[in-house]
DNA sequence: AAAAATTTTTAGATTTACCTAAAAATTTAA
DNA sequence: TTAAATTTTTAGGTAAATCTAAAAATTTTT
């Protein structure tokens, strides 16, 4: 059983693992908000309970059993966030912090009732994959809109930033999960990438469009 | 803003004072499973911050501020508690370890939508009142079980017990929560209660019916 | 009202998760 | 391929919440 920090630490070590192999030391303590002597100490008593490989100078990876763990509090950490949304009306843009506590409520049998009364959804309000209660997730097959050519189609289904000032852009822009988009045009100037929803015309920076995630439903 | 251990002696507290006006050390120590050493050491803490009343040896007392910040974890508690029942089916017996960790999840926010999601609820599974978001109690008025003559009549509407297995007991008994009963005999030699369903009739303990609380309607 | 029993507090340690400052190892640049 | 810069670790300490053992205060009993 681990402490609530360790399974912090164990969260934020997995998810630096989906970008870089090896885990580094001042990325771990940027993440935890901590200073890299934290860090060293508390990758120790990871290491000393088996669930982080760990040698000195060289960064950490998960072992079976601590990437487990992890993907347990990500799976926690989603439903909670669809709880919080589809049932408490919160907005995709508040609920990060408070699924953050929720994230480490330790009963099984809760998670799993409540994965039921949500319907077993299969991602969160951001797009992101739910794990299932074996640790399995399904299979998502996302671009990013940057990569799009004019005249391509296809549907957000996520988005790679998790900010409030980001998401908020989105909704007010009305570049939610699930509506389909056309990409009418490209600037050669700045990169900046017009959009055709539904209803109406947007316009988003390039640095916009390279988190958001598309599924594509078929090229030019 | 008080940490998790400090809300959970201020709950404790706040339940103590309940029964007796000045709470002693030991019984906080045995409440909390630490030792009276550690209470001591907590309560001047708790003092310091101005959340109770502490004079040496004689006990402590909630201040305005502790009680209010206890009221509201016991708020906490209880409203995760009707969310455990009502959405999750948890049955009576099995949500108290979980409310226990919910309670501690800090966002008003979380606790004003869930409260509106359950409705608004008066009262826990167990018949115990759920403060408003001002921490006002809706007057409750319970007799005991144990108080009530031959041909006395009621609705069941609270326990004054939460362990599994008198709960336990209680639900394979068919007394729960809402049902009306009918005092139909007490039995000299030891006390015990015969009670009329509205299907069956029950014999219970004196020490069950010490705990059953009822919304009296109509003595004989 | 003294003696005995109980309750409560003090004193001194321990563990967890931090910290700062300085040393050591590694990586990058000249 | 050294020198400089960066990253990581070690060493020594702190605060929160505990503990045990012993001392002090209070309450109960005789």
């Amino acid at each position: 059983m681990q402490s609530y920090t360790e399974e912090n630490y164990l969260k934020i070590i997995y998810h630096l693992a989906e970008k870089t192999t090896n885990v580094q030391t001042n990325a771990i303590a940027e993440q935890m908000q901590t200073k890299p002597a934290s860090v060293t100490d508390m990758i120790k008593k990871l290491a000393d309970k088996g669930l982080v490989d760990y040698v000195k100078y060289q960064g950490v990876t998960l072992t079976e059993t601590g990437r487990n763990a992890a993907i347990d509090i990500v799976r926690k950490h989603r439903l909670w966030e669809v709880f919080l949304v589809d049932k408490l009306n919160f907005k995709w843009d508040e609920v990060h912090d408070v699924a953050e506590e929720l994230e480490h409520i330790r009963s099984i049998e809760l998670i799993e009732r409540l994965d039921e009364f949500l319907g077993f959804p299969k991602a969160d309000p951001h797009g992101d994959p739910i794990p299932d209660k074996n640790g399995r997730f399904a299979k998502t097959q996302f671009i990013k809109l940057i990569e799009l050519k004019v005249g391509d189609t296809g549907t957000i289904t996520g988005v790679s930033q998790h900010s409030s000032a980001f998401l908020k852009h989105l909704e007010k822009l009305g570049l939610t999960l699930g509506k389909k988009i056309k990409i009418s045009d490209v600037t050669d100037f700045d990169g900046s990438v017009e959009i055709q929803l539904a209803d109406k015309q947007v316009n988003i920076s390039r640095e916009v469009a390279k988190h958001i995630l598309i599924s594509s439903n078929g090229k030019n």
